[in-house]
This record gives C-alpha cells, sequence and structure tokens, in this order.
DNA sequence: AAACTCGTAAACAAAA
DNA sequence: TTTTTGTTTACGAGTT
C-alpha cells in the first residue's frame, strides 16, 4: 500500500501528505534520546534532501532506523548507544543535526507509512516473548507513532480488526498462572514472517523491487545480480535489504523463542520461514473469504502446507481443534500431517539459500557504510512521484 | 475494468 | 454494568 492512504473524509487533515511522512522519522526518534536522533547521520542525509521533498528518503531513514535499532538492537542498552551507522558520515554543522531534529519534532503527526498489519508486526516482533495482548500492541504502536495518539480511536478497531483477519497473527492463550488481563496473546505466525518481511520490503520500494528483481527470480530478496545491480544504482533497496536482513537474524535460530511454535526457537531453514514470495498478493493474508483471498496464498497452498482457508471457522482462532486447523499449520503440536517431499527439498535448498542470504545480508549492512554518499536522490518510486494531494 | 489491498466503521458477543 | 477484546460484515478508495 502507499505510505498515507486510504484515508476516510475526516482523516484527510490528519494526513497533511509527503512532508508530514518524514514524521516516520519520529517514529525512531521516539525510542531514543533526541539527541542522538538528532546527530544520526540519516538525519542529516534527510536534511540534505528535505529541499527536493525526498520523502521516500524520509521512509528510509526511518525504517534504517527502526528497524536496525529497535529491532536489531532492540535491547535497552542498544538503544543508549549510537546506531552502528551513526559514524558513517563523520560530523555534521550543529545547525544542520538541530534542523533535521526539529523537522523529526514537526512531523509527530504524521501517519506511519505502514500498514496496520506491518505495526502489528513490528510491535510483536520487539517484545521479548513475540507475543503481545491486544493493549500491549497499542502501547507499542502509540509509542512509537504518536500520530495515533490524537488520532480517533478508530485505529484500535482497525488493529484488532487486523488481528483478527490477517492470517498472518495468531492468538495464543496467556500462559496458565498469568489470569492477569483481558483477551489473548497476540504472536506472528512464523509462516508468514516472511510474508510480512517482504511487504515491510515492498510498502516503500515497490518499484525498486519490480525493477530490479526479475521475474522469474527465484523468491530470494538477495539475488547477486540484484545485489550487484543495487549497488551500482541506489541504496535504497539494499538498505531495505540490509533491515529485513537484520530482521531475518534477529528472527534467527536461537534468538528467541516463539509462543506460536512448539519448536521454538524458530528454525529459518523451515520452508515456512523461506518461502518468500515475491508476489504481493501474499504480503497480507486476510483469511476472510468474502476477500477472495485464500488464492493469495498460493505459493504456500502449493506447498501443502497451508489450506488457504481462514483460521476462524468459528472464533476458535489459533486454538480451533475442530476445523483443519492441523492442516493448516504443520507446526501445532498435535500436527501429524507432514508436508510433501518437494516440500523437504525446497527446505533443504532453502535453507543454503537462507544461509547464503545472510551472509549477503551482512554485505548489505557493510555497504551501507560505504555508498550511503553516493545517494541517488532523484530516483523515485511510482508511489512518490504521485501527486501530493491527499486521496479522496 | 476487474480484482485486489487496505483502512475504517459498525454491530455484536463474550470475557474481565 | 461497564469496559475491553475479538469477530464479522460492509464499504470506499487506491493500487495493480
Amino acid at each position: 500500500m502507499g505510505p498515507i492512504i486510504g484515508m476516510s473524509p475526516d482523516k484527510k487533515a490528519e494526513s497533511p501528505g509527503v512532508v508530514e511522512e518524514r514524521a516516520c522519522l519520529r517514529g525512531v526518534c521516539g525510542t531514543l534520546p533526541e539527541a542522538e536522533c538528532a546527530a544520526s547521520p540519516l538525519a542529516t542525509s534527510l536534511d540534505r534532501s528535505s529541499s527536493s521533498g525526498d520523502e521516500e528518503l524520509t521512509n528510509l531513514n526511518w525504517l534504517h532506523e527502526n528497524l536496525l535499532q529497535n529491532f536489531t538492537l532492540g535491547s535497552p542498552e542498544a538503544q543508549s548507544r549510537p546506531s552502528p551507522l551513526f559514524d558513517i558520515e563523520g560530523n555534521h554543522g550543529a545547525s544542520v543535526i538541530s534542523s533535521a531534529a526539529a523537522h523529526a519534532r514537526e512531523s509527530v503527526k504524521s501517519k506511519p507509512p505502514f500498514s496496520f498489519s506491518l505495526l502489528i508486526y513490528m510491535a510483536i516482533e520487539q517484545s521479548p516473548s513475540k507475543s503481545l495482548p491486544v493493549k500491549d500492541i497499542y502501547g507499542w504502536i502509540l509509542e512509537h507513532f504518536p500520530y495515533f495518539s490524537s488520532a480517533p480511536t478508530g485505529w484500535k478497531n482497525s488493529v484488532r480488526h487486523n488481528l483478527s483477519l490477517n492470517k498472518c497473527f495468531r492468538k495464543v492463550e496467556r500462559s496458565l498462572g498469568k489470569v492477569n488481563g483481558k483477551g489473548s496473546l497476540w504472536c506472528v505466525d512464523p509462516e508468514y514472517r516472511p510474508n510480512l518481511i517482504q511487504a515491510l520490503k515492498k510498502q516503500h520500494f515497490p518499484s525498486a523491487h519490480s525493477f530490479c528483481t526479475p521475474p522469474a527470480s527465484p523468491p530470494s530478496a538477495f539475488s547477486p545480480a540484484r545485489h550487484l545491480f543495487l549497488q551500482g544504482c541506489s541504496l535504497k533497496e539494499s538498505d531495505i535489504d540490509a533491515a529485513t536482513a537484520m530482521m531475518l537474524l534477529n528472527s534467527a535460530p536461537g534468538h528467541h523463542s516463539d509462543p506460536c511454535d512448539p519448536d521454538s526457537p524458530i528454525d529459518l531453514s523451515r520452508p515456512h520461514s523461506v518461502l518468500v514470495s515475491s508476489d504481493p498478493k501474499q504480503d497480507h493474508n486476510y483469511s476472510s473469504s468474502s476477500r477472495s483471498s485464500s488464492s493469495s496464498l498460493s505459493s504456500l497452498d502449493e506447498a501443502g502446507c497451508d489450506s488457504g482457508q481462514g483460521r476462524r471457522a468459528g472464533s476458535e482462532g489459533f486454538h480451533s481443534d475442530e476445523d483443519s486447523e492441523e492442516e493448516r499449520n504443520p507446526r501445532l503440536p498435535s500436527l501429524t500431517v507432514k508436508c510433501p517431499l518437494p516440500v523437504k527439498r525446497a527446505r533443504h535448498e532453502s535453507k543454503l539459500e537462507l544461509d547464503e542470504e545472510l551472509k549477503e545480508a551482512a554485505g548489505s549492512l557493510l555497504h551501507l557504510a560505504g555508498i550511503r554518499s553516493g545517494l541517488d536522490l532523484s530516483k523515485r518510486t511510482a508511489k512518490s512521484k504521485k501527486p501530493e494531494k491527499h486521496r479522496k
């Protein structure tokens, strides 16, 4: 989706367009000491490009900081220290820095350039237990996206709506003994994590993706050819790749346990974790059959690991034991259904592929330090080229 | 033009 | 009883 779209008429005033899209920077700054935020070379890059209104770069900044710091360095101590990219560009004038910081402060009220599903995903992934109750998801979003603090409360409805309808999220009962609090915990279905990562990438750089990725290319987000191309022509996707890679690393085996997965820690060598389709239709998978979105799970379905049916046969959600849940999710404890052989082969190949991806991810991160100064600020995605008027 | 995604609103039920 | 949580349906708008 576009960064700031789908607003109802009453929200128009709250989505002042591209300029405020820079406020995504604020999402980061909200979690970092302001001085550090201001001193970020990314912020200075923003400042330098601000006159040209390169909102995409801003998005990049946001993604860069938010993902790299909040996700990868999500620990408090990590957040308290400078970004690993902090020194990339060396010193900049204090006025430039303060200007960027001021700009970030100005744009507190802009809507995040992420869909709710991605916001939820980020919230859950950032939690130590990789699961959150709805209330904490609200809290995380509010904390990192102050826009919502002043937004109409309907966004909470949207969050719940997403949790319910989006296959990427699964409901887990609170652990025994923890009776405090209402409702269940929500976690990211590891099966769909790659889709969300993919969505995260595509959310910002759809055109770059389509341009750089051959139609018949393997689903790897780090194809060597594309990677080389990107190094030559644009930093943007490599940024995203790096951020995504960090998320992948963050989800690497042993990194954390996943309440949704009895076999946690998550093993990215699982087919689900590497079956990253380039099909944008797989980014978000609402289970509602009324939206015909079951077809959007084609690759997973074809892998024999997903029934393609909504998970809601009633309101049992994740814990339904009456429907085809076992077929739908081979990772459930009671599961006996196994993926077909071709899928197993794909697992093995995918694991090798993943290793390569992780290696390249590290390369991308290193690469970031080297070519940031060579940013092609003139390159924009189709979406960012759109007239900056509000929709509707 | 059609299918799709996404955001939003709303109604409703269940649980705390 | 009120609030929160979860589900479902519907619709509009933008995108592909």
